[in-house]
DNA sequence: TGTACATCAGTGAACGCGCGTTCACTGATGTAC
DNA sequence: TGTACATCAGTGAACGCGCGTTCACTGATGTAC
């Protein structure tokens, strides 16, 4: 089973993004490290604007599989570390995806066009936060959050901490040094001290 | 006293990245918002990344100097107040200038300049946080703030929570509706009970 | 005062370039008899 | 089996356009005598 044409452009195309940037990603050059010519682009997508969409709607990873995972064996396990987990869980994907989750900013209409795909489909950033409070939600249940707790505010502290750190660590330039920049642990901890 | 040539141009570029966005914002288009000719741009920029750097250094507001006030007036006023207008100030902030921001990943060479430029100036994103911290080691001094309170992961929960409201208002095109999306006085609450 | 010249903010029109996009085409593979 | 034709993934080369940038120029203002 190899991968299609189609599969092939937008693995190049993302890959393109990430190297040269959002702004330099131009037919030629997807074309180029997909090893195709620039025409075959044209016979899988109608337009620039449409392979972009595709690559944010299919290319674009997400940790909600994470968040649906420990929602559904809530009250297992330790909290502190299943918070823990969201929370690297969480800033390793901001982290990576960061400088193409900003450049979309830079063109609204593509930025309008791609909201759009995303409420359709019911996804979008938001879904993260209230995936977590779904969690928090059954750890209610399961008696390990206090009953009047507010768990959109834990849920956006919890996320938002992560958010801001890969934001940081994408300006300057170093994604990986998630050691330094924010400690996950005591994060957790002080969430968990929220909740309960 | 009139405005120079200079602050007409560079007001004119932030307002076409507002309303247009960075992709667009072409010398045609900052020329023909300043009402003058583009051969003027170049008469007083370098080329259109010196223009770019420009309009990041002097046109980016800052919260900074609320922070700056709160430290020296540290102990007085009501602590929850002080750490609300914090969070009101920084989601005014990032939701104004999340787009714009945004935007410089998607040209890694101008984001590379900018940082360098930033961190010739001692100054960048981060130093918010690390202003917020000198403000809470004042309120400690002031003994409002316990001795052993994590400062640091206090100051990116408060401005990491503001920066994700900030980003899904900005992602959902309604960068005005700061009430809905986050209760700045919850968050400020929840701070204070961090740090007490 | 008038006259000659220097300065300087600003411009119209053109430039080459690289972009997204299209078109007529090719050559390999499949199918019918 | 060979032959004639259809299909289809993929391309080379060109296209018009809008971009950033430059150049020779203008016309108003300031200055010297």
């Amino acid at each position: 089973m190899s991968t299609s044409t189609r599969d092939r452009i937008l693995d190049a195309a993302v890959e393109v993004m990430r190297t040269v940037g959002f702004a330099r990603t131009t037919t030629k050059e997807i074309a180029r490290a997909a090893g195709y010519s620039e025409a075959t682009l044209y016979k899988q997508f109608e337009d620039k604007t449409d392979l972009f969409l595709a690559v944010l709607r299919e290319r674009m990873p997400s940790f909600v599989p994470v968040l649906n995972r420990l929602t559904e064996s809530a009250g297992e396990g330790d909290f502190t570390a299943n918070l823990t987990e969201v929370a690297a869980a969480a800033y390793a994907f901001y982290a990576a995806n960061f400088p193409v989750l900003g450049s979309v900013f830079s063109e609204p209409k593509l930025l309008a066009a791609h909201r759009d795909n995303v409420h359709k489909a019911g996804a979008g950033p938001h879904r993260a936060n209230e995936r977590l409070v779904d969690y928090f939600r059954a750890e209610r249940v399961a008696g390990r959050v206090a009953e009047g707790a507010n768990l959109e505010l834990a849920a956006t502290i919890l996320l938002g901490a992560c958010f801001q750190a890969a934001f940081l660590s994408s300006f300057d330039g170093r994604p990986e040094d998630r050691g330094t920049l924010l400690d996950v642990g005591a994060l957790a901890g002080t969430v968990e001290r929220i909740l309960t």
